[in-house]
DNA sequence: TTAATGTCTCTAGCAACTATAGCTTCAAGA
DNA sequence: TCTTGAAGCTATAGTTGCTAGAGACATTAA
């Protein structure tokens, strides 16, 4: 049996995570010592795993609840795993369309910085003037959701 | 002079947004009618759209409050703007990488769902086996700090 | 005049943690 | 066996950048 810094350790997830993950029932409550303290098997460390790695991979911890629901009922179609998959595909996929964009108004206004004055400088002029922007493609907010 | 609805409609930023920004110290305190509602004239518009244009390009509100402060004193070098800016690319080129990274697995991912069982599911699988993945990239969580 | 809309303040909530305070338990060395 | 330091416990509050709601007041159009 492991304890919560262990596991932590094996899982590569900060200790306090995970009492956060138990508290929002994302894990189930760990057995206590004779002390209080949590114990944890495999199968904890394993579904830890399994939540570290998918948010590594910019699932958010609802869809990863899913995922949780689907793999402990193995029976099932794999249709809703491969749905939440390609959603999250899709997201990726929108949100680096948006940083290019980003990155290449980013790599204009610093490239014209005269490295003078800042009454000169086109890095205050382009953020206070949205129309010298070369593109638009910044001006949706909205597609920029926190993984 | 503007109500903050208008004010808000010019900007494209909404009512409840500006006065948190107000509370913060982002907006100066605004003039009040006699009945005691803000009233803004063209400079707080101005300001106003350099922080909706900087937020849209990714920069921290953190970051914005230098850069205003940057140009409320237009004598000075812009040295430090173009710090601020280019730190912006920096972090919006590593969230690129790390993302394209995240497409690549998750587009193997969804590639190799079998449409079978969940017991045979890639999209499980891989998640809860690091290992499979073809790549560590997205094993750098530091790099994930929301916009 | 009345109704509809806009604005006011204040508080609480969101995601996904992280940090702090003040305590208890455990493991190892003297 | 005692002691010390690390690790664990609970509970609460803070983070970022807003957004939503309640209940009251102001303004405007019909």
């Amino acid at each position: 049996m492991l304890t919560i810094g262990k596991l932590g350790a094996a899982a590569g997830v900060k200790v306090p995570t995970i009492r956060y993950y138990e508290q929002i029932g994302l894990l189930p409550e760990a057995d206590r010592s004779a002390g209080n303290q949590r114990l944890y098997g495999q199968a904890t460390l394993d579904r830890l795993a399994f939540i570290r790695h998918a948010r590594d991979l910019g699932f958010r911890l609802e869809a990863i609840r899913d995922l949780l629901s689907l793999s402990d009922s193995p029976d099932q179609s794999c249709a809703a795993a491969d749905t939440i998959a390609r959603a999250q595909l899709a997201e990726v996929e929108s949100r680096i369309l948006r940083l290019t964009a980003l990155k290449a108004e980013l790599e204009r206004m610093v490239v014209q910085c005269s490295g003078g004055r800042i009454a000169n400088c086109r890095v205050i002029e382009v953020l206070g003037d949205h129309s010298l922007c070369a593109t638009d493609d910044h001006r949706h907010p909205e597609t920029e959701a926190t993984p």
